[in-house]
DNA sequence: TCAAAAGTGTTCTTGATACACCCATGC
DNA sequence: GCATGGGTGTATCAAGAACACTTTTGA
């Protein structure tokens, strides 16, 4: 089917902002772009939406083909429309952010590309477009949702000490927590199994490894329950 | 400038739902389409984005357009971007909402077209395309905002009674709260501030009528206040 | 034996919940 | 005078916040 002309249409894409967590730091991956405009500056990852693919496709397959990234937690956060935010055309661009696991997937591959690298959030670059107003929007999503959803373990690998996770809530959050409080809340959900190994990360007393059950939580949620730190 | 050609590019919408509080009853604003496809079914307010407008200009021109709204309370909701939400071509929709105070417009010019109707959203229609799952997502998350962010005022008319907001409050979470812990919980944050005048409605007491001091809100909010019912 | 992170309970304070009667008005 | 919604306070309970020491390991 030939493309339908009725009026000019604004082109469409999508950006991610992609965060990991990396030594209890909470980074973001840019791309330096290699073309006009804005070459050798730093963007998020992303690109025009085919006719014949949905958005979230279109962001999956971007995070592929630009940071070779699969199966990582996804989800749209806001759609960006106005007029002159591509200095050469009218481009709409529907953001996602996504939480990857650093430690799981091997950095290398995701930072194969000589021009992809992980910033912390606190120290990203000037962003080509308005990316900087994109990133903000995601911060500002995930330090809300992280409370009351458990998306938390999406940073960190499968198995987990209850201080990783406490770093992450510090550092996703921007506030210190009490370790007491923190695990008896974090606990209480009976949401964390405990595992029969344990964690060696220097000259220190090892750290009990858990695992998140989100069958559990799915279950639980349908019921009504509500994860809430 | 020329359309500058380089691939099939969907089409780009905007949709609205449109809430209102009449008789302590949540609505939504549906129209009666008028042209295939779906001709004669519901729908939300929406239409086209121009080349030449924002996305928060096009839902606010819509609404304008097809409902008689000016300065409505708009928020972005979603976009929706499946292939085939519309039979005819790839047509990718951004969702907004909007609360409407029902009775501050005259219910008249928003119903006027004649192809327009408030439904209570317990028994809207069958409606076109994907709009049945845009409402259910606007509707999640009106309940979700209005238990943590002071919207729930859009609603309601510029002066208005505490069991008005009570009532508000029950109809958009579905519950039934407790008057005594509710007036004392909204009027602890010392946002509502109680003007001279009562209000009749019926044989009983007259009600204390109270204005939201938006000024204030703002202002406390800067201050890390946290508005939360 | 020292440094460094893991692990563990109790008290106090605060906010949430539950609950029943009198008030002002129109009919 | 009665029906109708408006308006008010207290006691109980649960959750959040504050807080300090012992344990295990590697060097």
């Amino acid at each position: 089917m030939p493309h339908t002309y009725q009026y000019p249409r604004a082109a469409l894409t999508v950006d991610c902002v992609v965060f990991g967590l990396d030594d209890s730091e909470l980074k973001v991956l840019l791309i330096e772009r290699a073309l006009d405009p804005f070459k050798g500056k730093w963007a998020l990852p992303g690109g025009f939406v085919r006719v014949d693919e949905t958005l979230d496709d279109a962001a999956r397959r971007e995070l592929e083909e630009e940071a070779g990234l699969k199966n990582v937690f996804l989800e749209q956060l806001y759609t960006f429309g106005e007029l002159k935010r591509d200095p050469r055309e009218r481009v709409v661009s529907v953001a996602y952010y996504s939480l990857v696991k650093l430690a799981a997937h091997d950095t290398k591959a995701a930072t194969d590309a000589a021009d992809a690298r992980w910033f912390p959030v606190s120290k990203v670059p000037k962003l080509a477009f308005d990316h900087a107003e994109i990133l903000d929007a995601a911060l500002a999503r995930l330090k809300g949702k992280v409370r009351y959803q458990p998306i938390g373990f999406e940073l960190l690998p499968p198995k987990f000490t209850l201080s990783q996770l406490q770093h992450l809530y510090e550092a996703v959050l921007g506030t210190e927590l009490d370790k007491r409080n923190f695990r008896k809340k974090v606990l209480g959900f009976g949401l964390l199994v405990p595992l029969k190994e344990t964690q060696m990360t220097g000259r220190h007393r090892p750290a009990q490894l858990f695992s998140f059950d989100a069958d559990k939580y799915e279950k639980l949620k349908k019921r009504g329950f509500n994860f809430e730190l």
